[in-house]
DNA sequence: TGTACATCAGTGAACGCGCGTTCACTGATGTAC
DNA sequence: TGTACATCAGTGAACGCGCGTTCACTGATGTAC
């Protein structure tokens, strides 16, 4: 490994200690992280995190990038461990992995599915990331649909039907759009329940969490 | 009036007067509202707004508690315009009364059903204001149940079951648990739907948001 | 192989702000006799 | 009706913090000849 080689691995390490010491101050400061606590954290001085991100908001980027794929990897981890052709069990693990990646890093999921953060605009690198959740759906609800599984249904008006067709070319090329709705649904579904139950809708409401978000889920699948 | 009363009314007047310039920091800081801020807005020193609430987080109380009345006054009064027989309606009307409400406040919105304030515990005192669009649901629901026009459906397991029926015994006492479960489900996909529309999954993705709100919610609805 | 130079991480001080909360106070308004 | 006292809103200064960002700098490490 040249000199050369060996400075830019440093400075990877580097980078990646800096966003474990954010992703860390996440839970006490939420999306209005201090730049000055990471540092301290790490023992700098902060004008030296200035060295690795051009600006907090470069930071919180990062963070967000990180956690959009973060998310999508466990979630196609846990898809991808179950038969192909059984498409709800497909489905659920997508549900499951999502949300057990959700109770572990809380945090995180407020900062992706959570409010905005106040004065800060998302740049056009997330949008990449956060894909990788609704492509996987895609690709689960283009095998039901090439199998006969999950029928077409009935047709849109417009102009919904010319929107999720759009959609549809997207995540899931080929699908009817009436599928592509039924898939967002279900997708509108999983999020509405994690947000729900991790923003605090559920105390003293729902105690059996698995079994509510599991059942539930299961019955908005479109098969 | 008496004197006291004049004072009671004024003092009243101002409380409200810092609530609504509170309301519209939110929208600058966050959750992250600044007290000071609030009070340089109104011409008033700092110190002051603790003659009207004891520290940062009671304003933020009282902030939450008016904004969850105020959608749910929003999702009552556009409910009880329709005919009582009409249930996909009423519904319907929740739905788009509640939408219309949270694009009018976005920022109330998010400080309700978005992430957590870092640090901020919510007292007993926000739950009754919380509840009432599950009530107004659970009516709808009742009615619904006692006509015969929505039926039970398949029995749920346990400890679904005995969850649900507690569920129920609070916002719809007499209904059957899958029947609440199907109301819960209703209820999950109206906030996902508007959390991903308010807080920005659906930019770039989906533009005509009202007919496919409406579209989207038709379709859950457990008629 | 040795030397001059360039690169780069990290320092420390400073700028110009912000914040929530406390406290002794002033002065107006209300209450009781 | 007049007066002494109590209540209460609002002031202004202070306490003890915090923040993001800039800038000239030091000193180690790498590169080119």
């Amino acid at each position: 490994m040249t000199a050369a080689s060996i400075r830019a691995r440093v400075r990877a390490e580097m980078t990646d200690e800096i966003k474990a010491a954010a992703r860390r101050h996440l839970a006490a400061d939420g999306a209005n992280l201090s730049l000055r606590a990471v540092a301290r954290e790490l023992g700098m001085v902060s004008s030296a995190v200035y060295r690795y991100f051009a600006s907090r908001d470069d930071l919180l980027t990062a963070l967000i990038i990180d956690a959009y794929d973060a998310v999508g990897a466990a979630a196609e981890r846990a898809e991808a461990a179950i038969d192909r052709t059984d498409l709800r069990g497909r489905w659920l693990a997508v549900c499951h992995g999502v949300r057990q990646w959700a109770l572990d890093n809380p945090h995180e999921y407020a900062l992706i599915y959570g409010s905005p953060v106040p004065g800060y605009q998302a740049p056009q690198d997330t949008i990449p990331p956060a894909t990788r959740i609704p492509v996987l759906i895609g690709a689960i609800l283009r095998d039901g649909y090439g199998s006969g599984d999950l029928p077409a249904g009935d047709p849109l008006p417009e102009p919904l039907s010319a929107e999720l067709t759009r959609v549809a070319d997207v995540v899931a090329a080929g699908i009817p759009p009436q599928l592509m709705a039924r898939g967002m649904a279900a997708w509108t579904q999983l999020f509405g329940m994690l947000s729900f139950e991790l923003f605090g809708q559920f105390n003293n409401v729902i105690d059996n969490r698995t079994e509510f978000f599991d059942h539930q889920l299961r019955a908005v699948f479109p098969g």
